[in-house]
DNA sequence: CTACCTTACGAAGGACGTAATTATT
DNA sequence: AATAATTACGTCCTTCGTAAGGTAG
C-alpha cells in the first residue's frame, strides 16, 4: 500500500474523476488508472465504481484511513526535517478564528522579537493541528470546548506539546426573547431539541455538541459557514438559533451558563519540536 | 517514505543490526543496507549510527511515528479485507488478563454458538487493540482505569466500535500492616510518594497512574512482569507496594477506595466491522 | 583477522507515457 | 458522437541479489 497510490486514490475519490486527479497530481490519466488498478489488485477489492466515479463500501472505508495515514506520514517527515534541518529565522503561526481573540498577547510576543518574521494564518482546528504536525506551521493557537480535565481532542499525528493559554466558562448564547433568557443555568442535554445555529468555524460544531452532551439531537436551524464573530452574534440575536460559546465572546446578547456537564472553553498553544526562533516566541508569550 | 522501508528501518533499529534485520525480513544484508540508505537519502538525514547500530535523534523521532503508521496501514488493509472478503465461521478473541475475569460470560456466549470455532488469546491492552485493528482478532475484551465519562484510551488505528460490558469502582490494594489500611478513602495524588508495585500487565501501569493523578511520582518499588492475579495480590500482601485495581479483584487483601479523582475500572468489548459469526457472538454476549 | 556494513554491477520487475481500445452517456 | 476509463506496449528507473570492497573492533 504505497502512500503514493493512497494519495492518488484520495484525489480520485475527492474529485470524482481519474482525469481530474491526474492533472492535479501531474500524471497522465493512464498512470492514475494504472495506480488505482494496482491498489485494487493489492487489496483484492474494488475500491471505486466507474461512471460515475464514486467509492465502493471498501473504498469509503479505505478513505477513512488514508487521510490520517498521509497526515502522519507528513508529520514524520516534518519531524525528522526539523531535527536535522537548518534553523529558520521566521515563525509561522496558525490560529483558529476564536483563538485569534488572544491577538493582544500574540502581537506583544511578536513585538518582543523584532528580528523574526512572524506569519499568521487562520484555519479550522483540525487544519491548524495538521499544519503544526506537518511542519507547515511552527505554532498553532487553537480553541475548543471540553470537560475541564480533558485536553482538546486533536487528530492523532504524533506527539505534540500543548500549553493552555486561556480557559473560561462556556455559555449558550440566545436571542433576547428566548424563553430561556434570564435563567441562571441550563443542562446541555435539555437543549437537545432546541434550534441550534451551526457555525462550525466559530462556535462549537454540532457533532461535538452531541458528543459533549452524550445525547442525540442538536439539529441545525441555520448554518453559518463564515468565521466572523459579530455576524454570528447578530444571527443569534435575530433568533436563528442557539450557540455554545466562550463567555467573553458573548457581550451584546443574552446568555445562559451551562451547569451540566461541566465544560470549559480553552485556548491552547500547540507545537512539535521547535526551532530556536519559535522557542523564543513561546517563551515570550508568557510576557 | 515507502512503508516497506519504514518496516525495515524499524526492524534494524529494534535488532540493532542490519544483518539480523535482513534475515528476519527475508532480504540479503545488502538489500537492507540499500533500503536504509534510500530512506536516509529521501529524508535528507542520517537515521542510524553504525558500529554499533543505534538510532540518531532524527531516527528515534522517526521510530515514534513508524509504529503507529505501520499499525494504521495494517488496519486499513484489514478493514478493506473484512468488507470484501469471505465470511469466516470462526471468531478470534483477544483479552487482557484482567478482562478474562469475564470468562463466565465469555464461555456462555461461546456455548450459545456451537457452530463457530472460538479462539481466545491473552495480551496487553495495546496489543489487543492492535490485533483487533489489524484483523488478527475479530473481537477484543480489554480493561483499564479512567474517569467515568472517558473512554479507555486506545492506540489510534482508526474507528473501532466499543461497548462497555462491566464497570466497577477502583481501589488501592495494600498490605495488612500499611498505615493507610482502615482508611475509608484516599486521594490518588496523596499517594505519589508511596511505594508502588509496577505490574503493567495486571494492574494500572505507573505511567498511566501519573496521568490519572496529574502528578509526578508513583515510583516502582518492585516490578512484576507476569499476568497472574493471585501472584500480584500475594506481592501486595507481602508489602511489595501498592496497586490500583478493580474492587472485585481484591478479596484477600485490604483495600482503600479512591476519592479523587473520580475513577472507574471498565471492561470494554471492542471490534471493527464484524463478520456474521462475530456479530452473532457479540449479540449473544448480552445473554 | 573477522564480523559487518557499503559499494559495484547486472538482471528482473515495476512505473509512467504514448497511443490504441473499449465502454458509457 | 463525445467523453472518459482501460489496455497494450516501449522505455526508463528502481530494486534486489551476487560479489567485491572497506572499516571498526
Amino acid at each position: 500500500m504505497d502512500p503514493h497510490l493512497l494519495r492518488t486514490f484520495v484525489a480520485v475519490a475527492r474529485l470524482g474523476s481519474f482525469s481530474a486527479a491526474a492533472s492535479e497530481l501531474g500524471y497522465t490519466q493512464s498512470a492514475v488508472s494504472q495506480q488505482i488498478a494496482a491498489l485494487e489488485h493489492d487489496l483484492g477489492a474494488t475500491l471505486l465504481l466507474r461512471r460515475p466515479v464514486r467509492p465502493t463500501d471498501a473504498g469509503a472505508r479505505l478513505l477513512e484511513h488514508a487521510g490520517p495515514i498521509l497526515l502522519r506520514l507528513g508529520a514524520a517527515r516534518a519531524d525528522v526535517a526539523r531535527l536535522s534541518g537548518p534553523p529558520s529565522a521566521s515563525v509561522a503561526l496558525q490560529v483558529t478564528p476564536l483563538a485569534a481573540l488572544d491577538a493582544p498577547a500574540l502581537a506583544a510576543a511578536g513585538r518582543s522579537m523584532p528580528r523574526v518574521a512572524l506569519t499568521v494564518g487562520v484555519a479550522a482546528r483540525d487544519e491548524v493541528a495538521a499544519a503544526v504536525a506537518t511542519g507547515a506551521a511552527d505554532l498553532g493557537l487553537l480553541d475548543g470546548v471540553t470537560a475541564p480535565s480533558d485536553p482538546l481532542p486533536l487528530p492523532d499525528a504524533g506527539p505534540l506539546t500543548t500549553r493552555t493559554v486561556a480557559e473560561e466558562p462556556v455559555v449558550v448564547a440566545l436571542a433576547a426573547g428566548h424563553p430561556l433568557a434570564g435563567r441562571r443555568s441550563v443542562r446541555l442535554a435539555d437543549l437537545a431539541d432546541a434550534r441550534w445555529l451551526d457555525a462550525p468555524a466559530v462556535a462549537t460544531p454540532l457533532p461535538q455538541l452531541r458528543a459533549l452532551a452524550r445525547a442525540e439531537g442538536f439539529r441545525p436551524g441555520l448554518t453559518y459557514s463564515g468565521s466572523d464573530r459579530a455576524t454570528l452574534l447578530a444571527l443569534v440575536a435575530a433568533g436563528a438559533g442557539l450557540a455554545l460559546l466562550p463567555a467573553s465572546v458573548v457581550a451584546e446578547v443574552p446568555a445562559v451558563g451551562v451547569a451540566e456537564p461541566r465544560l470549559v472553553h480553552r485556548t491552547e498553544l500547540v507545537h512539535g519540536s521547535l526551532t530556536a526562533a519559535a522557542r523564543a516566541f513561546v517563551a515570550a508569550w508568557g510576557h
